[in-house]
DNA sequence: TAGATTGTTAATCGATTAACAATC
DNA sequence: TAGATTGTTAATCGATTAACAATC
């Protein structure tokens, strides 16, 4: 890695989207790709990508492209996917059950170490192989396993409350569903995720459409 | 509406979240609130909200700030939350399922108008109060119920063909969970969700914290 | 070698922050 | 009136796009 190189937040989101395409592309057999094409798949600019990836390393040949083997290898290693990263899910509602279900996450290498809910009809139910905890038990079982990432997908009202007590049982990142805002300490990493954005802007567009 | 102000993208993506806190902050009893106070709620700096909220128009009174009530009103006719937009669910795995039976879409004025699916056992079941349609009717339904926007939460592969259908019912949005770049014609309003980005940049960054 | 494509620097574009006049 | 707070203009910051030298 470089030194002075300032990495944009953009080029971090944009990362995942390259690993995920370029695993796609090697299912298809391709060794070898150039930005261009790359970029044409993603919906993104060569410019663009080329951009990003050298914040990073030279990982392409000149003239030639990138490797796409050694290009997954690479993205997956700056974005830390080969660390194994313990999560757990607090709240077993509609999204977090879904949530837990979601392939996608095992296969970066996430791995689903626990499960939480209030609920006693769900307490001891198994989701995703991994039996569901009361919540009184956060605290012990995050300590246990090693939890590294909490995922909120509990009521708003409740949300801080459980981003404290993942905090202070070890959790070093917390990804947020709940809508509103929580504070966590600066050096725990926080994103939230507003599911109501998306289509929000979606009507908003139309509207102006509608307008005219 | 201003005439010749631009209005970012990222302007309109802060609009669900002030909507959203003003709910709350009215829910509160609070009835005046100064950019001040309620960019702390939010987590954005007051010039932002106001900086944002004047490219719509004047809302806010000076010396005294804006009127709860008032704002909300205004804010949710900007997005055209007062429209009634119908909307389709295409695909019932866990995600979509979770959508479905997610409250705050209806509470922003969504209408949960059709939900569809390949799976005979999940054809004619009933799904937040939808009974769920074989994909091979989503263009008969479409049209009948005047799906607005259509939600994609089905594999990758068949994400494509779906958007093209919706939008030869006449769908003029599109919301895609499906992991995969897709198309639409430039009249046609596309969101896609990448799911992966958040816990990814978590990830990433964590990596680097424990580089140190 | 000639053609292709990367990595990098410079130019442009867009979004945020700061400052302050207007005014309730 | 004095204090508070908006709306708006100017300054800064950050991200994207364009251009091209380096080199496979």
């Amino acid at each position: 890695m470089k030194d002075q190189i300032v990495i944009s937040k953009a080029t971090i989101d944009r990362l995942p989207l390259y690993f995920r395409t370029l695993r796609q592309i090697q299912q298809e057999g391709v060794e070898i790709i150039s930005s261009e094409e790359l970029g044409r798949r993603i919906g993104v600019t060569p410019e663009q990508i080329r951009k990003d990836l050298a914040s990073f390393g030279e990982f392409g040949k000149k003239g030639v492209g990138y490797f796409v083997r050694e290009l997954i290898r690479n993205i997956g290693e700056i974005l830390g996917l080969h660390r194994n990263w313990n999560v757990a899910i607090i709240g077993v509602g509609h999204l977090g059950w879904a949530l837990a279900n979601y392939r996608n996450f095992s296969s970066l290498g996430f791995n689903l170490a626990a499960v939480f809910d209030v609920d006693p009809a769900r307490v001891g139910q198994i989701v995703s192989g991994v039996e569901v905890t009361h919540l009184d038990y956060l605290e012990k079982i995050c300590k246990e396993r090693n939890i590294h990432i909490g995922i909120i997908t509990v009521p708003a009202q409740f949300a801080q409350d459980i981003a404290n007590r993942l905090v202070a049982s070890g959790a070093r990142g917390i990804w947020n569903f709940a809508p509103i805002k929580i504070n966590v300490p600066p050096e725990v990493r926080l994103v939230s995720e507003d599911l109501s954005v998306g289509l929000s802007s979606i009507s908003y567009y139309l509207s102006r459409q509608a307008d005219q």
